[in-house]
DNA sequence: CTGAAAGCGCTTACAG
DNA sequence: CTGAAAGCGCTTACAG
């Protein structure tokens, strides 16, 4: 069912279903509600294709993720969440799958040439983010799922990781700890460096001298942070009860390959 | 650039522009050549809405996935290896989010009128999947992912689910064990249907009867299989070195919200 | 081998 | 308040 045949349908121009449907306020009221009925009994449904290249906006915002790296609960958590979100818009997420920085920064020139997304969201941002500025550049928008230290004002959105990871330690002080590790996210990371930041204050706010060996940085999976805390714990071998077992992990698994 | 201005630049018509980027057999290979040089150095992408609403096909391939709760490790693991396929092709991936089971026929609905994506592809298929009927009777080319008993046949890819669960079950009687729990998903679902057979198969296999009480049905999360298990170990007390603390979750979750 | 023109299905000045 | 027509940026018969 096109416009064209509603139109008809209804012994009306295209134009004056066009502009019911869409709301314009020139349109009789009478009139609208019949074209409104009938689209609604018809099932008509505007073309998304015609309607992008008419109206110059595709519609749909846009995701690049780094292959089965990124696709952890994190991201996912959040691309539900927008999603359900950008459903109540009629506004589609389409993502592009990369597996490295340039190819991301490739896709982005794609995404800006062939128009097909209105905006993109960007996460894990570096502390000098080069895709922020390669989109700055291109003039695509886009919302920072993070923070960066670029020079040029960029729209973001972020928790306090600092002020998190800042009582966190604070809490475990107070409970007597004087060791306490961070497992922290990769090196580079605004958020790694961010929650490093909250680590250091805690510390020092309470003349706790820092110590190298209690903090790594690394992506976040199951096996990586009980490797990393099976390393320090063995640093100062005595009995635990602390569950070190999870989800199968009996051994550290083999180091990842490296480049 | 559009491909007017493209032509222009070159001192050819559209339609050779056109035909010489997409591989047309009828140009001139000089041409071709001279197009696709000009086209890369200029960074010339066709619009994608125009060449959308042009050849009639959109390019994206859909999913509609259930807010939240479809978004675990199985999903995003899957949509991360279809997005790196997927883009080899330059075709994207679009999903929508939806919270209920109308919500998701409806999307469904809205997608064949729009014409937003080219096929779809269902994941966690039901014993009798009244989506995979509604896609069959609109006319759109989907995959399930899993399987379904409808009668008319349908594209499908799957795993052997009940020859895994059969051998994982049977290596488990080899070893002596003779109380074996199955921590399954949802009724209904066809893998947890195939698994249960598998689990069953195993065990009349051997002569060992079945214990209702040592299979549970629900999604997969850490936190309900940690209860599932912890009830099926209370049936039979006795000290146990089998590491039930993980991420965290050290007493069972409150049960969640009926309807 | 190349081009002029119609068409895909919408929106939106412009005119009435 | 309504409509005829141009335009969005491509592809593709049709003609040469």
């Amino acid at each position: 069912m096109r416009l064209k045949e509603l139109a008809e349908h209804l012994g009306l121009s295209q134009t004056t279903v066009s502009r019911a449907l869409n709301g314009y306020p020139e349109v009789n009221e009478a009139t609208r509600q019949r074209v409104a009925e009938t689209a609604a009994r018809l099932g008509y449904r505007p073309n998304a294709s015609a309607l992008r290249l008419a109206t110059g906006r595709s519609g749909a915002i846009g995701m690049v993720l780094h292959g089965a790296n990124e696709f952890g609960p994190h991201t996912t958590e959040f691309l539900g969440g927008m999603g359900a979100r950008l459903a109540l818009e009629e506004v589609d997420i389409l993502f592009t799958t990369v597996s490295s920085y340039q190819e991301e920064l490739a896709a982005y020139r794609r995404a800006a040439a062939s128009q097909k997304v209105d905006a993109f969201v960007l996460s894990s941002p570096t502390l000098s983010d080069e895709r922020a500025d390669l989109l700055l550049d291109l003039g695509l928008p886009f919302v920072l799922h993070g923070r960066t230290n670029i020079a040029r004002p960029v729209a973001w959105l972020d928790i306090d990781n600092t002020g998190a990871v800042e009582r966190a330690t604070t809490h475990l002080l107070d409970l007597g700890h004087r060791r306490i590790a961070l497992l922290n996210g990769i090196k580079g990371r605004t958020f790694s460096e961010h929650r490093e930041i909250g680590y250091l204050a805690a510390l020092s706010a309470r003349g706790i001298p820092f110590d190298p060996a209690l903090m790594g940085n690394s992506i976040f999976t199951d096996e990586i942070a009980f490797r990393m805390a099976q390393t320090m714990l063995e640093l100062r071998p005595r009995p635990t009860a602390f569950p070190l077992a999870c989800r199968g992990v009996r051994s550290p698994p083999p180091a990842p390959p490296r480049r």
